[in-house]
DNA sequence: CTGGATCCATCCTGATACTG
DNA sequence: CAGTATCAGGATGGATCCAG
């Protein structure tokens, strides 16, 4: 935090990929990203697997309002985009291991900024939220 | 950039605020603040409105593909929240200006991280997506 | 110009039951 | 243990029409 809110508009280092092409109808990766990880589980799987590899139940009991089937839809969803590994083991019974990949563990570091902004302004926002409980605008 | 990929898992300076406390069913700020900004174009709007005020149908334009209804849902979301200022003009016809709040201009910082993050590993995502989209597992 | 009200299609999520 | 299958309810997003 240096030159933090002085009323000007802060010209952010990272300008943010544009607005959109516009007439482009496919989403910009910004967008892309966020609707990843925007969904209810995945940034917790993310934090969990974040401090070390889970297995299946482990991620559960980790969650423990998770249903299995969210848990094993979440876990699908990071693997696809590379973000998790899956490692499974042929034992009886039988288990798997997730861990993040690289990718997802660099996911890590723009996620905890967020997160941080997030704890910080937490209680602004649910205060303005109580406020403005959409009160009649004028009339 | 400093230590960037150095293949070590990075210890992360801001820790994300604890996996969660399970049988709690409330939320995290952090999982709440991602599925404000995570639908499909709340950060679009940010991002415009980052760049400086804009009246209604200026949005609308800036963004193209997006409905008369939920740009008004987008924008009453983020007012209620305290992201966004409305501002009224009694013209004829009416004119209404948007324009970040303080709390909305803060959030660009952590946002910019998030969107560096996705454009650079989008490549990577969307590589992922196309090996592994869902080969069934050995079988 | 700004936006509310309705109707409708789709996606997301959860509960439950079943399987290798 | 680690899933899959199915069904149902709610949330999300879009199209269209109407109003101050």
């Amino acid at each position: 935090m240096s030159a933090a809110n002085t009323g000007v508009p802060a010209p952010l280092d990272t300008p943010l990929p544009s607005p959109v092409p516009g007439d482009e109808h496919d989403q910009c990766p910004v967008t892309d990203v966020l609707r990843r990880i925007g969904d209810k589980w995945t940034v917790l799987v993310v934090v969990l697997l974040g401090q070390r590899p889970h297995r299946f139940n482990e991620l559960r009991r980790g969650i423990e309002a998770i249903s299995q089937r969210m848990l094993t839809r979440t876990l699908r969803g990071l693997e696809k985009d590379g973000l998790v590994h899956r490692k499974v083991f042929a034992t009886i019974p039988p288990s798997v291991e997730y861990r993040l990949t690289p990718l997802g563990r660099s996911l890590l570091e723009p996620l905890s900024g967020l997160a941080r902004w997030a704890v910080e302004h937490q209680p602004a926002i649910a205060a303005s939220r109580r406020v403005n409980n959409l009160p009649p605008r004028t009339s």
